[in-house]
This record gives structure tokens, C-alpha cells and sequence, in this order.
DNA sequence: CTGGGTTACGTCAACGTTGACGTAACTGAT
DNA sequence: ATCAGTTACGTCAACGTTGACGTAACCCAG
């Protein structure tokens, strides 16, 4: 085995050799600091063009702890509500001139913890952070060594920590709501499985129990069903409802992904949506028009999140202290569904 | 506007000064070179645990050149396709030690030069590039300037650029195979828009001819119908289908997303699928399996894309030239469509 | 008890860049 | 002509780490 070539860019002082200047020059015409003249200037250009120089940001970075980069964490990709947070946050982040990367990881916390090293070892300027099961100490952790952080859909606040977050509660209240307006009185809910663990009760299955009460309708527990919040999910969980008897004409789901299966079940078992049973799901993803019927959908705009996120690490920048969460929108999209 | 803080980290330095040692010792027991007594490794060992120290990535890269991550480029991850190679290269990166990073391009191949820079200039050890769009040139340049590239899905080879690939035009004949065996005789293909004006003729369209030709049926120009390959697109490509009469009652989609989108139309048409149309996807995206009808499609080993690729930049790290294209087998995945 | 080898460290420079500071030359006002 | 202010550089150290090298102390064989 014969040695390996690792072939080393260009520096700063290859190019002020050629420019016959002080690497400090090169330096300051690469960032347009000033203090150089036109001539100097051309020449340094010119010398950069030749050699093929790139800054090297490792050494940039190790100085100025800054690299123009935010860093985004996800679960997983797979739920095409993440893949769609990732443009949003994109679209941002190029925007405001900064490089994104992703670090995805899996269940495992660990994972997770080690992600955030990993991007804050690399000097990102910020993380902003969708897991929902990300533990608040370990986002502390990393904020108070110096990772300014945002967290998406998730409230917390503190020094290098902010959140953006929509109102949950108000977009399942429109859903239900808009299943009473358009006549339907026997609703039933597909919720997430997590849910019935979880301490207080879920926001989504609050404000159905509320507007279901509300509107002078009867709840029950049997109107609550809970599987995984996926495709195959949905479709057990209606499938679940039709098999018990329960009577139906209206359905609230967790998520797109569960409302997906939910009209799986519904179309095998033929019943027509929205004639017998109307169907809404949550979070709007790009799917739910491309479905037949169209889905109607409580819209989260992926867009303004990621916007928000970034414009918060901004902020956060100059003051790191207690930044208030940032609401975001959420509005129903009324499609053939419901 | 008051000065902010920023956190500084603690360093080899701190760690050395309590433990009563050199920073050179603190970084062998670091990365446990050896060349330290038991008793020192643990006052270390205590000293890093009291004042939280973590190696810093940027100084220790600038020096070794190396990060122990792993960069992936996409054009995107709506579509699941992407998001499940993700999935693949992650588990791969993640058995062999490594860290992922993601990053996403839109269609401006200006970013997606940058981001090979910006990847590059981190130093990751390795960039695993998706992009059906990219130029080979691109490549070739961040690659010559040191950073070892696999190409996925695309022919291309050199020093430090590889590729994984998989064998396109089997699985489409695999495919066309299929519909033929199981009886159907009047095949239609959705392709994608970009088909008509690439050169070759792309190898789905080919093998479709030459399959067909081979069992005897016949092929004209009007069973082909191009459009983007996405759900919308399937759904009007196979609409146009219907809407010109063109008999069918076999259909071999571009991909699984165009299958989608041609199974809402059949469904509207009130065709049964497979009874009256039979339907063939490719890629063999997660969702296939929870269709109804179940979708039978070309299966692409994500997980085995993602082992290849890790594995294939690990042997470029010590050979790097010319090594051989490394393919991964395809499958016909056979459920309800067809 | 001598000497060669090993162990357990320490010292110094370097990775490529920028911050802090110095200074010669030039500028323009008096 | 003088001087303060500005411009256009250069010098040096530092960021936090590791590679190369040096060296006391120790070990064991002869």
C-alpha cells in the first residue's frame, strides 16, 4: 500500500507570495475589510484566481467562532412535514446569506445529544431543533456552552434558547368546529399513540373533547382512537371505528398521514368522503392536495417557521436572554374532504 | 446595546492546569494514544469530567484533516425517495462511526457548487452526492482539491469521485416482464418530462421498447406520456391516457410518486385496479406498501445504497483512483397492482 | 552495575486564519 | 513648513489542537 497524497489547498500565503503582499492583506481583500488599495487589490484578486485559494473556514471559524452556517435537527425525514420544515428553514436561511446543513437522528437520545456536540464542535451559529422528544436538559446543555438554540413546536426559554411554536389548540378547535358547521354530529378522533401517556392531555384531543362539548355534543372515550401517527396507523384506527360500530360521519385526525389512512379504510369499506364521512387532518402537508378528495388540512406555513426560527437566532445573537416565543399562523384549508 | 459573552469552551489547557499534567498529555488520554500512566488517565479522566471539557472539531481537523463526518448532498427530500436514502446513508455512517450531515440544493447549480465548498472547507471526510441534475465538472473540481466524492445514481469515475449505481434498465424489463407474464397486452408508460430531450434515450423508455418488442406486442409512439414525475403528474399523464382512448390495461410508471398519481385517475375513471389496469411503480418508496392497492414496484436497497457508498469513499480514502462503479441489485417487489 | 530498551511524560512548532497594534507614507488644513 | 488625521500596509500573537521530537526515569538482562 503506497502512501496517499493528501492534496492541500491553497493559503492565504501562497496567494501573498504571488501578490507580493503580507498574508494580512490577502486576509483583508478576501473579506473586503478595507484598508488596501485598487492596485493591491487587483493583484490580490488576480493571485486568488491563479492559485485556485479558498478560505480555509476551519481556521476562520477557530478565530472568529462563527461560520455563516445554522444547523437543523430533525427525527427523520421520511414524514413529508419534516422534508417540508427543511425547505422552509432553507429558503431562510439562504436568505439571510447563511448555509444550512442537516443532522438527522434517530429515537435514540443519545443521538441526539451528540448531534448537537457534533454541530456546536463545528462552530454553526445556531441550531434550530424539531424533535419532539428531545429532552429540555440536553438543549440547555448545549445552549450554555455557547450553541444558540431554537426549538420548533416545542416551548422552552432560556439563556441561548428560544422557541417557535403555533397554536395547536386553536387549529383543532377550527377543525371541529368546521365538521359541526357543515352538519356533522358523529365525530370520532384518530389520535397519536403517545397521547394517552402523556401529561396534561394532548392539546389535539383537549380541544376536541371542548368543541365537541361546546357544541352541545356528546363525547365519549369511544370517539378516541389512538395508534401511530402514520399511514398504516390511520388506516387501523378507522378501520378500529368502523369494526367496533361506532357511528361516524365526521373524523378528526392526529395528522395528514393518519387522515391518508383513515380514507384507505374508509374507501375499502365503501363509504364516500365527503358524502358519508367528512375527513380533516393536520399539519397541511403537500400531499393533501395531490390526494382524491383533496384533503382539507389545518395549515402550518413551513415558510414563516422557518423564517421566524432563523429571524429568533438572530435576535438571539445580541441578546441571548429569555427571547419570548414566536407564534406562527395556523389556518384551515377547507378542500373536497370537508 | 450591551457587549454579549461568548461562551468560550474549555480547552486542553484547563484540563492540563487542574489535573497537574501537560495539554499533550491531556490530549493523549483524549484520544487515548496511549503513552500515560493509569493514575494520570484518571485525574484527566476527573479533570475533563469537572470543567466539561469537549475537544474542539475545528482545531483538531485543521490539523489531521479529518472530522469523522460524513457529508450527503440531495436536491431535496419531499419526495420519500430522497428521505429514505437519507435513512440508508445515515445508518451506514452511523455503523461505521461517523457523523452525517445533510445538505439541500434547489435546482441552482451554483449552490450546489458552494455547498460541495462549504462541505469541503469543514473538512468533512467525505461527501455522498444525490443529485441527478449535477455536473460531472462540479465533481471533478472539489474532488481534485481533496474531496472524496461517490456519486449515487450516476456514471462517473476518477480520482476521489466514485459512484454506486443500480441497473435501470433491468428493473424497468423486469417490470415490462411482469405486466407481459400476468397477461396484459395493452401497456402504457408514464415517463418523466425531462425523457424527451436527454440523450440517450433514458433506459426506462428503452427497455420499455425492447420489452415490448421482445414479447411481440406492439409499440407506438402514443403509449408513451411524459410528464413531471411527481403525484400531479402521474395523475394527468394517465387522465391524458384515458382522455385520448388509448386502450390499457397495463401501466409502468417513472416512478412510484407518477403511480400515485395514475392510480386517483384510474380510481376516478372508475377503472379497477388490477382487475381492469394493471400498475407498476419504481423505487419502492415506503408509502407502496400502504396504498390500497398495495403497489408493486421496483425495489432500490436504500439501506444497501447508503453501505456502498460509505463503504466505497472508505477504499477511495486509501485508493483513491479509478475505482470500479459499484452496483446494487434491483427487485421486483410484486404486490396487489399488478 | 552497566547499558539498551521502554514508558511516561514535556516542549515546541505548525495547521490557516484574524485581532490588535504598529508605522511609514500620504493628505489637507493652517 | 508643520502637524494631525487618514490610508495602506506589515508584524506578531492567538485560536485549540496534534505531530515530531526530546528526555528523565524505570526495567530487566548480562
Amino acid at each position: 500500500m503506497h502512501a496517499v497524497v493528501v492534496p492541500r489547498g491553497s493559503t492565504l500565503h501562497d496567494v501573498a507570495a504571488l501578490a507580493g503582499v503580507s498574508p494580512r492583506t490577502v486576509s483583508r481583500v478576501v473579506n473586503d475589510e478595507g484598508g488596501f488599495g485598487q492596485a493591491t487589490r487587483l493583484r490580490v484578486l488576480d493571485a486568488i484566481e491563479k492559485v485556485g485559494y479558498r478560505p480555509n473556514m476551519l481556521a476562520r471559524a477557530l478565530i472568529t467562532r462563527r461560520t455563516g452556517t445554522v444547523g437543523l435537527v430533525v427525527p427523520q425525514m421520511v414524514d413529508p412535514f419534516f422534508a417540508e420544515l427543511v425547505d422552509g428553514v432553507h429558503v431562510a436561511a439562504k436568505a439571510s446569506g447563511r448555509t444550512m446543513i442537516i443532522a438527522k437522528h434517530d429515537d435514540d437520545l443519545a443521538e441526539f445529544d451528540s448531534i448537537l456536540e457534533t454541530l456546536s464542535s463545528f462552530a454553526v451559529d445556531g441550531a434550530i431543533v424539531y424533535s419532539p422528544k428531545a429532552e429540555r436538559a440536553t438543549l440547555f446543555k448545549h445552549a450554555m456552552r455557547g450553541l444558540p438554540t431554537v426549538a420548533v413546536g416545542m416551548e422552552i426559554s432560556g439563556t441561548n434558547v428560544g422557541s417557535v411554536l403555533w397554536d395547536i389548540s386553536r387549529g383543532a378547535e377550527m377543525s371541529v368546529e368546521h365538521l359541526v358547521r357543515i352538519g356533522r354530529t358523529k365525530l370520532v378522533m384518530l389520535s397519536h399513540t403517545d397521547a394517552q401517556n402523556s401529561q396534561p392531555l394532548p392539546r389535539r384531543e383537549t380541544a376536541f373533547r371542548h368543541t365537541l362539548q361546546d357544541a352541545g355534543l356528546h363525547f365519549s372515550e369511544a370517539r378516541v382512537v389512538r395508534k401511530d401517527p402514520t399511514i398504516d396507523g390511520g388506516r387501523a384506527a378507522m378501520e378500529a371505528v368502523l369494526a367496533a360500530g361506532t357511528p361516524v360521519d365526521g373524523v378528526f385526525a392526529y395528522n395528514d398521514a393518519m387522515a391518508i389512512g383513515a380514507l384507505q379504510a374508509l374507501a375499502v369499506a365503501g363509504l364516500r368522503v365527503p358524502h358519508d364521512v367528512a375527513l380533516v387532518g393536520f399539519n397541511d402537508i403537500a400531499m393533501c392536495s395531490a390526494l382524491v378528495p383533496a384533503l382539507t388540512s389545518v395549515r402550518l406555513d413551513r415558510a414563516a417557521i422557518g423564517r421566524e426560527a432563523v429571524a429568533l437566532l438572530d435576535r438571539m445573537r445580541s441578546a441571548p436572554d429569555h427571547q419570548k416565543p414566536v407564534y406562527v399562523d395556523v389556518e384551515l384549508i377547507v378542500r373536497q374532504s370537508a
